[in-house]
DNA sequence: GCTTAACCTGAAGTGAGTTCAAATCAGGAA
DNA sequence: TTCCTGATTTGAACTCACTTCAGGTTAAGC
């Protein structure tokens, strides 16, 4: 369960993972605005100072977590459609990919995409615009990935030719478009979701 | 230029729709929580504390430019709409009029896109919770003239037979997710977007 | 010209995020 | 064991936007 937050050389005392975990539970369900810096430090049970040991700013803690996320995604993403042909099944493979997910990496898909915007503008520090960079190159890839996707497709004749990058934008958007609305226990489960936008996706590239 | 945003009684010399205006410019420029309050006083050329003789707070701003937008928005949709037929026209000329836009226009949209999650949790205030509402209540209505105009194209099989309401929130995620990546004089005019966006929804609704 | 409400202001307050200087702790070297 | 070192933590103080307060100015309309 924090395993998975642990990304460099970590001290064995470190608390980095359960405040990653416990950013994303609250930035996830109450916003990054609307949660305080400190309440984190409360449920990892450390003083509000101790926080600034491991990221130099609540700032830096959402690019980190933004840029978890992109990382795992872009990794998935390669994983399911390595040498998927033809490319209709490679979409659907990418598209089933993207919400085969565990609760905590729908709160994480959440922020990256209620904050995307902050990749768009420098920071004022250089750790962190550091990370943002990260961010930003983890996003071009994945376009890249999509587009590449879409273009051997159009290229075997399996898609009707289009421009890739335009029609990935589209495909990339309907499919993150999900996180805005979704809510586990909600009326729709994931695979109800990955049934719409699988069809909505191969219509929109098809004829 | 100045005279759209008047929306009620307002005396006559009210600053308020300079506010709005500069508020605009920036919050859709620099984004929201990169600007800062005062600079808006600043450029109307009053005091920061006047601002709170027109709105209780920059979040109060805020939301009030979103409810003037999705206002617009639903006024423009229903008159390009109204008695058109067949559905697969009616949804060309909304789409259309969703990029007939002025540049003040492309910032609000920018604007509300990127804080529609603002509308999900009441405000503290009784003023921005009521603004708040008011946005909501544009937004359902929004969403009920999208479905609506899908519901009846496929009554008239103008369309193939699916969940309207699932479709229109796809059209309509499709529709806005260019105010994420539309830049005035960039490599895509809002004509090549009204284009590209008219073909992906026409598909994604057709058979 | 007077009244009244609209409009405006400087000074002070608030609160979340952050910095600082210093203390503690744990694991390895001597 | 004892000492050393770097990782970890802390309380107190600081900063900076946003906001409130208490009162002053202005102009529209009678």
């Amino acid at each position: 369960m924090v395993q998975t937050l642990l990304p460099e050389t970590e001290g064995p005392r470190s608390k980095r993972a359960l405040i990653l975990a416990a950013a994303i539970e609250s930035f996830g369900k109450d916003g990054y605005e609307h949660t305080k810096w400190a309440k984190i430090a409360d449920e990892v049970g450390i003083g509000q100072t101790a926080l600034y040991h491991y990221f130099e700013s609540k700032a830096h803690c959402l690019l980190t977590i933004m840029s978890l996320e992109l990382s795992r995604s872009l990794e998935r993403f390669r994983e399911v459609t390595a040498d998927v042909t033809p490319a209709d099944k490679a979409l659907e493979a990418a598209i089933a990919a993207a919400y085969d997910v565990t609760p905590r990496e729908v709160l994480q898909m959440r922020i990256l995409q209620s904050h995307m915007d902050l990749l768009a503008t420098p920071r004022p520090s250089e750790r962190e615009e550091a990370e943002r960079q990260r961010a930003r190159g983890l996003v071009r890839e994945i376009e890249q990935e999509w587009t590449g996707l879409l273009a051997r497709g159009m290229k075997a004749k399996d898609f009707p030719k289009r421009d890739p990058h335009a029609m990935a934008t589209l495909v990339l958007a309907l499919v993150v478009s999900v996180w805005r609305w979704y809510r586990p226990g909600g009326p729709m489960t994931l695979d109800d979701v990955r049934e719409l936008i699988s069809g909505a996706c191969l219509r929109l590239v098809g004829p």
